[in-house]
DNA sequence: CACCGTCGATACATTGACGTATCGAATACA
DNA sequence: TGTATTCGATACGTCAATGTATCGACGGTG
């Protein structure tokens, strides 16, 4: 059978994968070399040219495997908050569902990566347009139901809040990062914003 | 007089900095050559290293300059807008303000390889806090402002609401050339969202 | 247990980017 | 106009990264 030496190629690859990823966030997609990435996952240049063609091959495929990860850590914590009928405060909401998102310095850097390599190459720009919409909805949905259940209802399009949220956490990230080294974003000063934020774009439900 | 001959050496340093700007915006930092940069300025490599130690030097040099060129830009933008004394509505404040800001794909690119350069470099950090912090000082003047200019108080934070207008702001732009390959941005939405998110947020100034 | 195929390591040739050293030309200054 | 200096071009050596080709080893299979 074959199962068991594809099994291996897929543990191989998986490993390159997580070593890019760090290489990547150190120097970026062009700064990082095909021998560090190898280097990194325990293997030599051998290993990598006979599971990917080109680092072009090996990034593309990180970008879906980082795509995929999102995704379903986004619906699952969706699930977790939406479905547990129990909701709290606006606050603990949106606030639980945020903070269940990465929020650490290699993943900030392999997305801005992420975001400046799909505005310049198209191939790349679709996967990344999936990203977007799908994270959108999951988001937005979120919105909604946390707005429902505290009977309120947006003043603003709710595409334009989900917009918005999306727009203060990357910029809240940034600048995390860019004013100290630590390897977390603080976040709390962004998590007593968007409850008030929430509250002055909406108004009591007519019910 | 050395004056000519400095005057010859600031011009070719122009030129080689221009086009940095365009090579570094098509291929990134990392993935810019030098004599990339040197032959779209119509040089050759002689030239640069007659100029700059490295393509590190160039970088930095760069950056100083762009910051440069964007706070002239943005306080001259804020002078026509605060002291024609002829305010119109918010939405015109902000909004010529806003559209007085460069939103081309180029510059988008720039200063994203600026940010994501500074959270790895500290030195190149250390230029960007200030323009960072510049920035928001302008900014800030202008939507606090707009605001006494229409009798309403924010009531939120003055810095708060700063951060959130950049944040839009920043999102917009990368929405947008992730979405299209245009050259120039559309801010219509945008230009929309802010008159309304700024009465949102702010209430009629007690007098 | 022996065979075969796959996977990863090693070695090699090639490319291209870098930085230096040297040369020629343009420009300033007497 | 002659001379000195500065700036940019050319040519070279060096080095690092790439991709390919080959070889050995390990694992599945009859």
């Amino acid at each position: 059978m074959q199962e068991s030496a594809t099994r291996r190629r897929a543990s191989t690859r998986e490993r390159l994968l997580d070593a890019a990823r760090e290489v990547l966030a150190d120097t970026g997609i062009q700064g990082a070399t095909v021998e560090q990435i190898c280097e990194r996952a325990g293997y030599t240049r051998g290993a990598f040219y006979s599971n990917y063609a080109s680092k072009d091959d090996l990034i593309l495929d990180l970008f879906m495997r980082e795509k995929d990860r999102m995704l379903i850590a986004l619906r699952s914590a969706v699930e977790d908050k939406l479905e547990g009928g129990d909701i709290g405060s606006i606050a603990h909401v949106l606030d639980r569902f945020v903070t269940s998102q990465p929020t650490d310095r290699t993943w900030f850097l392999v997305h801005q990566e992420f975001v400046t390599h799909a505005v310049r190459q198209h191939r790349i720009a679709d996967v990344y347009a999936e990203l977007w919409e799908q994270t959108h909805r999951e988001f937005g949905d979120v919105i909604d139901a946390a707005c429902q259940a505290l009977g309120r209802r947006l003043t603003i399009d709710l595409r334009d809040a989900t917009r918005l949220l999306i727009a203060i956490f990357d910029a809240t990230l940034r600048d995390a990062f860019l004013g100290s080294d630590a390897d977390e974003a603080d976040l709390t000063a962004m998590r007593e914003q968007i409850p008030t934020l929430l509250l002055a774009l909406s108004e009591p439900a007519e019910r």
